[in-house]
RNA sequence: GGCCGAGUGGCAGAAUGGUUUAUGCAGAGGAUUGCAAAUCCUUUUAUGUCGGUUCGAUUCCGGUCUCGGCCUCCA
């Protein structure tokens, strides 16, 4: 690969780039905060999740095997209090919920994780941890809660850098607290609750990650990450819980996303200035909300706007157009199967061969696809495929390199547009998209009640271009214009080149 | 109050210790076209502010101003 491969990470810990050297070069592991299900996420949570998506994928495609943990919170405050507003069981609440957010990570081409724990499958390693924080001292036990006490972590502020001040905290001390910042592992509750040695109750939020992560990954693990709202409490408190059980790191490095904001606040569930997919998919095309989302540093702010997912939308139509010309992608082919077993199995081996098979698969169905075109387009592919490297660069190189250097997406993406203005290899340009997760199949085809390329005849289409290129010849403009008419109805756009019409989805 | 981050052209938004200041949209001119679309070419406008380091800073450092975030649930 190229000389400057080495990978370098911004530790939200250390407050500047480190080198990232992993625990087990054989099994790289990661931690995200998922999301709670009480509510579906929003564009600004699938920030997130799409950002450390691109994390997930580009360590798999430098290491043999990464383990990546996203974990469901499926029981909080929140979920109650929601489920008892619309008079539902939690549970179908968050069976709800979870089902939405699943559709629009396909949409969105988010892979599964390697585990997606849930909260409430482990409640007994939460009990059975908890007990160990009392047993250690680290804990106390009032009124049936069981709280952390934070004076017993002598590092517990160096994470925030003060962001939790000593004095100064905005919430007053309780009865329960012996400290301010001190935080509930256990309390009591009614509505939902399992058996505990401190009375019916229910785990407190922090515990949760903990407890899961490790379960299943074990401490430390590589990277923990997440939104930057998250260092405090959550995160500093998820620390503090693991050196009280274990006397070490859970996580060797940690990475804070910045948020999406609406003319410069920040989108929030709370605040309710929040874009959900649903609505935003009305509009545009998953993939250029990906797009959007990836063209910002991940650490920067990223205020949503208009202009910028139209500058996104441009960007892939320019891409899809340049990469696959007037070739239409179906639903049949081998591309979008595979991409749907991605993300509906979360529990193959697929995952870890994840870079390779969709490397493979990009680059087959382009091969595959090629007799799609109609006249003059093959020798525009032909160059395309033998005009790898003339001025030395490596598309797949410098977007590796991009991504080394603190997940560099808007780099990354700058270099696949240049890429795609010179020529470079496809099936290198292809690899380097997948990485960043942008796939050129249209997912939401299928349920597109308006025609598309999937559900079209191509026979159809191609007889209409001849009728028209026919009327065209003997100069009937009013019979070749009806005609382009009809084919934009049902979203074909036409292109009269001097090598011949093009007519490509869109 | 404590801590963190951001301030780039008409707009959005990257990058970088130094001859050509990305990219997209918008604007202007041109090529091509039956028309349209697309494409291509040319072109205008920028690094909050004050200092410092440097041969040279938009980039590094410090002050300052403005905006935002966290300190309460939050990706």
């Amino acid at each position: 690969m190229s000389l400057n491969n080495q990978i370098s990470f911004f530790n939200s810990l250390a407050l500047k780039k480190e080198k990232f050297i992993p625990n087990d070069e054989n099994n790289i592991k990661i931690y995200a905060c998922g999301p709670t299900i009480y509510k579906s996420p929003h564009i600004g949570n699938f920030r997130s999740f799409v950002v450390f998506d691109v994390l997930f994928r580009f360590l798999s495609s430098k290491y043999p095997k990464v383990t990546y943990v996203r974990n469901i919170t499926d029981i909080d405050d929140k979920i109650i209090h929601e489920a008892k507003v619309r008079n539902i069981a939690y549970s179908d609440l968050t069976a709800e919920v979870y089902e939405n957010f699943k559709s629009d990570s396909v949409k969105l081409n988010i892979l599964n994780p390697t585990y997606e724990p849930r909260a409430t499958d482990y409640i007994k390693n939460m009990i059975r941890d908890i007990e160990k924080l009392v047993e250690n001292g680290f804990a106390y036990v009032k009124d049936n809660h069981v709280i952390f006490d934070t004076t017993k972590y002598d590092k517990y502020r160096d994470f925030c850098k003060n962001m939790c001040s000593e004095s100064g905290s905005r919430i007053a001390l309780t009865d329960l607290k012996k400290h301010e910042n001190d935080f509930v592992l256990w309390k009591p509750s009614s509505d939902v609750f399992w058996d505990s040695p401190w009375g019916n109750g229910r785990p407190g939020w922090h515990i949760e990650c903990t407890s899961m992560s490790k379960e299943i990954l074990g401490f430390p693990f590589d990277i923990h990450c997440g939104g930057q709202d998250l260092i405090f409490p959550h995160h500093t408190n998820e620390r503090a819980q693991g050196w009280g059980l274990c006397n070490k790191e859970c996580a060797t490095y940690w990475m804070h996303n910045h948020f999406v904001n609406i003319d410069n606040n920040k989108m929030s569930k709370s605040a309710n200035n929040q874009f959900d997919l649903a609505f935003l998919t009305k509009n545009y095309d998953p993939m250029a909300i990906r797009i959007f989302l990836l063209m910002s540093h991940y650490r920067h702010p990223l205020n949503w706007s208009e202009s910028g997912l139209k500058e996104a939308s441009n960007i892939y139509a320019k891409w899809k157009k340049n990469l696959f010309d007037v070739i239409p992608l179906d639903k049949e082919n081998a591309l979008y199967k595979r991409d749907l077993d991605n993300v509906n199995d979360s529990n193959t081996d697929a995952q870890n061969k994840l870079y390779d098979s969709f490397s493979d698969n990009e680059a087959s169905a382009i091969d595959a696809s090629g007799q799609g075109s109609s006249d003059g387009s093959k020798g525009n592919d032909d160059n395309k495929l033998n005009s790898d490297n003339e001025d030395g660069i490596e598309i797949l190189d410098s977007v590796s390199d991009a991504l080394s250097d603190d997940l560099n997406t808007p780099l990354a993406i700058k270099k696949i547009s240049e890429a795609i203005k010179i020529g470079h290899n496809m099936q290198n340009i292809l690899k380097s998209c997948a990485i960043l997760g942008i796939t050129f199949v249209n997912k939401e085809n299928s349920n597109d009640q308006n025609g598309n390329v999937s559900s079209l005849d191509l026979d159809l289409i191609n007889s209409l271009v001849q009728k028209r290129e026919i009327a065209r010849k003997n100069k009937d403009y009013n019979k070749s214009d009806e005609i382009r008419d009809e084919l934009t109805k049902i979203g074909i756009k036409l292109e009269d080149t001097k090598d011949g019409v093009k007519w490509y989805e869109g």
